[in-house]
DNA sequence: GCTAGTGATCTGTGATCACAGCGTGAACGC
DNA sequence: GCGTTCACGCTGTGATCACAGATCACTAGC
């Protein structure tokens, strides 16, 4: 019999398949806009970048098909959907409704530990954007991190689970109306939301953390709404 | 060329894959309560049983298995989610939360329309609750029929996707309670929370509805965490 | 009688093959 | 010169094969 106690430090040796690092690697390339909305992808292709065969790429995407990250055409190509103006409406409304109380939850029970994680992630990206020439994909990465340091702090696992899907989901368009708006940064929107939403969490303020987070996301989605880069008419494609 | 208004007539005949296919049934099974937590799944046999090779039913169960409906143990076994009571838990506070907002949504902007779906939802579940000899099987189906004629009236596909996903987890837990415990359906608990909800709906009243929504989950879930049949302590099996 | 070892069997995971459908481009016909 | 067609290549989907690991029943040994 060999030590138990060395055994119960590594609690489980995470059985990590090919399959869970496909989709890991293309939650990664969505989620910070290196894939672009109307981007196509080929299994065989894929899974002669990763180097594995197609059958765990294959998974990974079937997955993503089946969240609505993806989406296959009748014409057998996978691509990342392009949205139609109304169902980019629908995704932030969902966004805005969800994350809402993820933040009201979490304005009303966040230890000290997670108000600290929090303040941290939010200086964080405030001395990015603020610098002057603020790296975007690294912007991207740390408004992120703030959103979901917060996110964290609602103690409810399948509703954080359900906000990453979200961000997966509208990810591909924020990041690429970013790229093409880098000035957006300056404006200080995210800044002053950020700034109200830290504020309410420290005074364990739901209902303003809820609306803070939800001025944060209206913002973004009324940028892009209004560019009018997004289809207007609806049509398989 | 063929008439291009026979064509419009079908807009997408659906690419139905086995996948897809296999996918609903593993979907209906769970729903259903057929699978009860613990369960255990084989691709080969589900396979054999479905009359397809492995590979249709390996995507669908990989699906399933990404959205945390079904889990597969480091010893390779497929089954049902065995919930902790703490998971339970909060898997019914997001419930709570996100079905409450659907709600509430709903009653704020219904349509004639679905407020009569709602409405013969509503009748359809009361008269079986009330029949003598209640069919659990279908008192299950049509209370789900009426929740999902509420959130449909939302009008936010995203959420609606989000909330079929949340039943699909709590299925097999409620279905094999209400198996147990048949009698549950004659306390008229959930009836009472219905007609709330109808009634906010009817009015027009956002958080009457919410509240009537949020009460009946936490009824059930109450009910169950009250019986003590959930796990209560974590360990991963 | 009970335990430890051991092999048959079944598991999911990954790779490879087969196929029908669609897109594309070049060559042919008018 | 321009439109049509046809063939090639690539696509995802489904089936099958190969494999490592885990379970379980059975047996040998104490």
């Amino acid at each position: 019999m060999e030590s138990v106690a060395a055994l119960a430090d590594l609690p489980q040796l995470d059985r990590r398949t090919l399959t869970d690092t496909a989709y890991a690697a293309l939650s990664d390339l969505l989620a910070s806009g290196r894939l672009a909305p109307g981007d196509r992808l080929s299994l065989r292709r894929s899974a002669a970048a990763f180097g594995v065969s197609v059958m765990p790429v294959r998974e990974a995407v079937s997955r993503l098909v089946a969240e609505g990250v993806l989406e296959v055409a009748p014409s057998r190509i996978i691509r990342v959907p392009i949205l139609s103006a109304e169902t980019f409406r629908a995704l932030a409304e969902t966004r805005i409704a969800v994350e809402g109380i993820a933040a009201a939850r979490a304005a009303e029970r966040r230890t000290e530990t997670e108000l600290d994680a929090i303040r941290r992630a939010e200086a964080a990206f405030r001395s990015e954007a603020e610098c002057r020439e603020p790296d975007r994909v690294i912007a991207v990465q740390l408004n992120r991190n703030l959103h979901f340091a917060i996110y964290s702090a609602c103690r409810l696992a399948p509703l954080i689970e359900i906000i990453r899907r979200l961000w997966l989901k509208a990810g591909p368009v924020i990041n690429l109306d970013l790229r093409a708006c880098p000035e957006r940064l300056h404006q200080g929107f995210a800044l002053r939301r950020h700034a109200a939403a830290l504020a309410a969490i420290e005074g364990r303020d739901g209902s303003a953390a809820s609306a803070a987070v939800a001025a944060d996301i209206r913002d973004a989605a009324d940028f892009i709404l209004s560019r009018g880069t997004l289809r207007t008419e609806y049509g398989k494609d």
